[in-house]
DNA sequence: AAACTTTGTCGAAACGTTTCGCTATTTTGA
DNA sequence: TCAAAATAGCGAAACGTTTCGACAAAGTTT
C-alpha cells in the first residue's frame, strides 16, 4: 500500500483555515491576506505536501498529459533519432508540467490503430514525429485535441510542423565542400516523397546554383526507394556507372553516405581522397566508421523541445498556434571531406 | 477546445437508471436484471461513452500508471536495447490497462534527480531498466511503491528481477562452438562489476568444464571497464598478445565482439576461419558487418513485457511478488562461427 | 453621510465516477 | 408458515481539488 499523504484539508486544518482559502494561496489567486498565506505556506512545507494531480486534472478538465506517436519502424531503428527527439520532449515536458506517453503505430493506418490515449481522451495534445500515415492525424484533430509534427510535414493536414532546416542544411553542406575546392559536387538520395528528403535535394540545388557549379542531372542519383545503408550502396553504384567525374558527395543522410562510402570502397577508390563525402544527421557511427564523417548536425533533443512548448502554448493559452518553424542545423567536419588536390 | 464527451450521467439518462445502476453494469457488478443490463450496454454504445479515466483514478486512488526509469547513458546509446525493452512494456500495457511514462535520469544519484513522477505520486509502480544507482530504487521504496527491475540486479535492495538467463546464454555460445569442433574457446568481456556480464563469464566457465574442455586463465579476457566496441578492441589485443591459440571467442556482449572482430582482423587474422565469434543481446548490427555475427539472441520484448506484468500483478492484487524471472534466451548462428578444420 | 468598490474569508457546489447502505421484493430453507 | 438470504434498484457520500457566491469589514468616491 503507498504510503498515505496529506491533503489540502489536513494543509487547512494546521494552518487553521478553510480549504477554499489554502487553495487560493496555492494557486496564488483571491485575496489572502499576508498573515495567513504564510501560514498556509509553513503548513505545506511541514507536511510535505504535494497536490494530487489527479484531483487537480478532473476539476480542470486537464489530463496534464501530452502523445506522442512514432511509426514502429522509426522507433526501433539503431540510430536512437526519435528517440532522442523524445527525450527532447520529456525533458521540456518537466518544465512544462506535463507528462509524454509515448506509443508506436504501424505506418500503415487502421482505425484500430489509433492510440488508447486519443480514444480514451488521455492526452491534452499530441506530437507525431516522422513520417507516419496522415489518416492518423485526422483523428486527432476529429478529437480537437491540438497537435503538432516534428520532422515530417502532412500534405493535407495543417497542424504545426517543427523541422530542420533541411534546405539550408545541405546548403551548407555544398558550401563546405566548395570552400574546399570541389567543383563537381554529386547528390544522393532515395524516398524522395519524404518532405525533408526533398528539401534536402532543393538545398542542394539552390546552393549548386549560388556557387555557379556544375549542375547537371548526371550528378544526382535519387532512384532508390528508401533512405538505408543499403540504397545509399545502390544510389552510388548507379552514380559511379554514370561515369560523370564527381569529386564529392552530398548524401541525404548518414546512412546513405555510408552505404555510398561502401560502393566508392568497392569501385576501389581511396577514400577521402578520391572522393569526399558529407551525410546529414549526425549519428553516433559517424565517428565510428573509416573515414570518420562529415555530417549536417541535427539538434534532435531541440527539435522535440520545440515541439513540446509550441503544444504546451496551444493547450495552455488556446493561441492560434505558429504556422512551422524551421531549426537551423549546423555542419561537423570529421575526416570524410577533405581539399580537392 | 475537445470535443465534449458523455459522462455515465448521460448513459443513465438515456437508459433510464440511476447513475449508479449504470456503474454496477459497466463495473459488472452487483445485482442488475437483465433487461435494464442490456438497456446500459445500448446506452453506452449509442453514446459511445468511454469512461473518465481521471474520475475512475481519484476514486479508485490509483494512477493508472508505471513509471520506466533508465540511465540517460543506456537509452541513447545507438543500439536500441532498452528502446525495446520500454516498447515491451508499452505494448504489454495496453493489455493491462496501464499507460507507461518513460524518462531517464543520471546514472549518478542526486536526490534532485529523483523522477516527478515519484514525488508526485503520479504512477502506481515502477520499472527499473538496466545498470542504475540503487539509490533511486530506495527512494521508491520508501514511498511504498512497487518497483520491478529489468537487465539488472540490486546489491542490497530486494526488488523482483527479470532477466536474461546469462549463464545460459554463454553455456548455449560455448556449446554451439564445442559441437563445431572448437576446443580453445575464449571469453572476452570487461565491466565485470555488472552482475549480467558476470553472470556470462559464469556460464561460460560452466560450459567448459561441462565439456571437459580447455580451462585457463589466458584464455579470458575481462579487464576493460566498459562493454563498448574499443572495449572489445582492447581486451582482444591483450588475448593475442598472450599467444594462447584460442580458435574461437564468447564475446560478453556484440559490441565487444564487433570490436574484437576489428582487432582480429588488423592482426591479419582471416575471419571467420582462423577465428569463430559469438556475441550477446544480438543487435541490429550483427546482420550488417562482416562476417555476420553469430549472437546470443536476448527478447529484449518479452524482458519489457514479462517485468510489466509481474509489476501489474503486484499493484492490481497486492500479492506477495515473485522473486526472480529468467527468461530463456537462443542462439542466432550468422557466419561468424564455422567448424574447426 | 451614503453609496459603491475593494479586500478578506469561508461554505458549498462541482468535476465524473464508485460503492455503501437503504428499501422493497422474491426466493429458499428450516 | 416464517425467517433468512438473495435479488433488485436507487440516493447520496466520497475521492481531492477549484472556484463561485455570500457575507463582512475597510476604503474610496460622490
Amino acid at each position: 500500500m503507498t504510503k498515505q499523504r496529506f491533503t489540502i484539508k489536513d494543509v487547512a486544518s494546521r494552518a487553521g483555515v478553510a480549504v477554499s482559502t489554502a487553495s487560493l494561496v496555492l494557486n496564488n489567486k483571491g485575496y489572502v491576506s499576508s498573515d495567513l498565506r504564510k501560514k498556509v505556506q509553513l503548513a505545506v512545507e511541514e507536511l510535505g505536501y504535494v497536490p494530487n494531480r489527479t484531483a487537480r486534472s478532473l476539476i480542470n478538465k486537464a489530463t496534464g498529459n501530452i502523445g506522442f506517436i512514432v511509426s514502429e519502424e522509426h522507433f526501433s531503428t539503431a540510430e536512437p533519432f526519435y528517440t532522442r527527439v523524445f527525450l527532447g520532449t520529456e525533458f521540456e515536458a518537466r518544465q512544462q508540467d506535463f507528462y509524454v506517453l509515448l506509443t508506436t503505430v504501424p505506418n500503415k493506418f487502421h482505425s484500430s490503430h489509433i492510440p488508447r490515449f486519443i480514444l480514451e481522451r488521455n492526452v491534452d495534445g499530441v506530437i507525431f514525429a516522422g513520417k507516419i500515415s496522415e489518416a492518423y492525424a485526422k483523428a486527432v484533430i476529429s478529437e480537437n485535441i491540438p497537435s503538432v509534427v516534428v520532422d515530417f510535414e502532412f500534405k493535407q493536414v495543417r497542424i504545426p510542423a517543427i523541422n530542420i532546416d533541411n534546405t539550408r542544411g545541405t546548403a551548407l553542406a555544398v558550401e563546405h565542400l566548395f570552400k574546399l575546392g570541389h567543383k563537381k559536387i554529386a547528390f544522393i538520395g532515395g524516398d524522395m516523397d519524404h518532405p525533408s528528403i526533398r528539401s534536402r535535394l532543393d538545398g542542394y540545388l539552390e546552393a549548386i546554383e549560388r556557387f555557379g557549379l556544375d549542375k547537371c542531372d548526371s550528378l544526382i542519383s535519387t532512384e532508390e526507394p528508401g533512405t538505408g545503408t543499403e540504397d545509399g550502396y545502390q544510389a552510388a553504384k548507379k552514380l559511379l556507372s554514370r561515369k560523370s567525374d564527381f569529386t564529392s558527395v552530398v548524401a541525404c543522410n548518414d546512412a546513405v553516405a555510408i552505404g555510398a562510402i561502401r560502393a566508392f570502397r568497392e569501385n576501389g577508390m581511396n577514400l577521402p581522397d578520391d572522393c569526399s563525402t558529407v551525410g546529414f544527421d549526425d549519428i553516433e557511427l559517424c565517428d565510428n566508421i573509416d573515414p570518420r564523417l562529415t555530417s549536417i548536425s541535427v539538434p534532435k533533443e531541440d527539435l522535440g523541445a520545440t515541439a513540446l512548448r509550441i503544444l504546451s502554448r496551444m493547450i495552455k493559452e488556446k493561441e492560434r498556434p505558429i504556422s512551422s518553424v524551421l531549426i537551423e542545423p549546423r555542419l561537423v567536419a570529421r575526416q570524410s571531406t577533405v581539399s580537392l588536390s
